[in-house]
DNA sequence: CGTGTTATTGATAGATTTCAATCAATGTGG
DNA sequence: CCACATTGATTGAAATCTATCAATAACACG
């Protein structure tokens, strides 16, 4: 519950290279897919690339929402603060992630890199001029909005209903599944590594719980051989169909 | 937390006057709004009124996600089940909310009718050719679906941080919020009747707490003259400011 | 190596749940 | 019209899960 991260200037890449679109790594990850390749220095034009370093928060709950953001590497945790400190942590967003869709013109939530990470900005004016050139890219807002919106139906479903055994499991899956792009995965009960950008006070935050909470049910986990800790930020799942059956509360 | 409504027909009034969409009360409330009264004979064509009764479900979750929603009356609530019966209420659906945009080809909720419920139905092809058409409606639905995902996280931090006490209270000042189409209320401290069209069942699985949690914490809130509670669905908000409080964790 | 941060573990406390009984409102049928 | 059943809400007592308080351990880093 400890924040208390200073406004340090971002560092800003600006060099408004019009291949950056074309070479970005994140880009199949994230809306500008829906963008042809042709039309890539045009949404170049429209970005400004920002360097986020680790602790840092560069969206801050209430302040006029300003620009909108594209996730392309790194992680960063989104998050809503009670006047006397409490705190949730809403989500996590990595790579491909589009920060803003919940805009009323003042940002809802805080966010702050976990890791180093690098984001695509866009002023609201340009952004509003890319939607109306590219149609598609609206469509594929809606579309990355309406997924979000399942997302935070299923963690009401968490925070409202489960019990801090099926909430720390449900996040193990979740975890698990956010790396799908390694064809090499696909028998049952294969050793799988999560690895945990953030902190035990970020996952407790997230899940609605205490750190110590988070703790004692992770070294339960360990002791049950569902799980391995080889160190903080990683957690193997030893055995994967078990812990999702936790999740669901199947057991 | 017991459902069990057996599948009903639903009352179809498919009277498919084009005049339907221009003379509804809800129009102003919903998407609708932002099609051109010329054109309201096109979305007229492409939606199917259907009258919901009270305790029947008209969207099932994991069902394939055939159709859209429109509520043009009544209230109907939203709620996810975990495999044992236990219920998340992840929302209440008034008049003029659009429901379907949480999509991913099945329904990741059900919906269930409070009070007799009125709702154009749009297929999905309907509704996409309606899209075409009129690309206001898509950006409209961009707008409504982000003002859900801020709402749904306020809602996170309610489930996840918040005391039973407070929840009730956001709970109540949420409700008392929802008729600001009254002009006449405008002093501090002038008594709000909130209408509450679901039991106490349902708002406790709405808050993540048990309908004694629920029914203890009004009865203390009657007890300090902040509500009274002439009827189960009625409650008086006398002091709407000190809830306000209460709400936000300021006490 | 200290040193500070983060995580783990233990003991206790507390808020909410669970179990149980009562009450109120509504409807039914003889 | 009045027993009787049913459903929803309230209230009480006990149990339980998680939070809180506290101490230790593991780790990263200068």
């Amino acid at each position: 519950m400890t924040a208390m991260t200073r406004a340090r200037p971002l560092v800003i890449d600006s060099h408004r290279d019009s291949n950056v679109c074309l070479t970005c790594g994140a880009r199949a990850f994230s809306v500008c897919h829906v963008i042809d390749t042709a039309d890539l220095d045009k949404l170049a034009a429209a970005a400004v690339s920002v360097s986020v370093q680790p602790g840092h928060t560069f969206i801050q709950e209430g302040d006029p929402a300003e620009h909108f953001f594209n996730v392309t590497a790194g992680t960063a945790k989104l998050y809503k603060l009670l006047p006397d400190g409490r705190r949730q942590v809403t989500g996590f967003a990595g790579m491909g992630y589009f920060l803003g869709l919940a805009v009323s013109s003042s940002y809802a939530f805080s966010a702050e890199a976990l890791e180093p990470v690098k984001i695509c900005r866009f002023s609201r004016a340009k952004l509003r001029g890319l939607l109306d050139d590219f149609p598609a890219l609206e469509k594929k807002l809606l579309e990355v909005a309406s997924n979000e919106l399942v997302v935070a139906q299923e963690q009401m479903l968490l925070l409202g209903r489960k019990t801090a055994r099926e909430r720390l499991a449900s996040f193990l899956i979740a975890r698990a599944n956010l790396v799908p792009h390694c064809p090499g995965r696909g028998g049952v009960n294969v050793a799988e590594r999560i690895h945990l950008p953030m902190t035990r006070s970020d996952i407790a935050d997230y899940l609605g719980l205490t750190i110590e909470t988070v703790s004692r049910t992770l070294s339960k986990f360990r002791a049950e051989k569902l799980i391995e800790i080889p160190n903080n930020a990683e957690i193997v799942l030893l055995k994967h169909d078990a812990v999702e059956d936790i999740a669901t509360g199947m057991v």
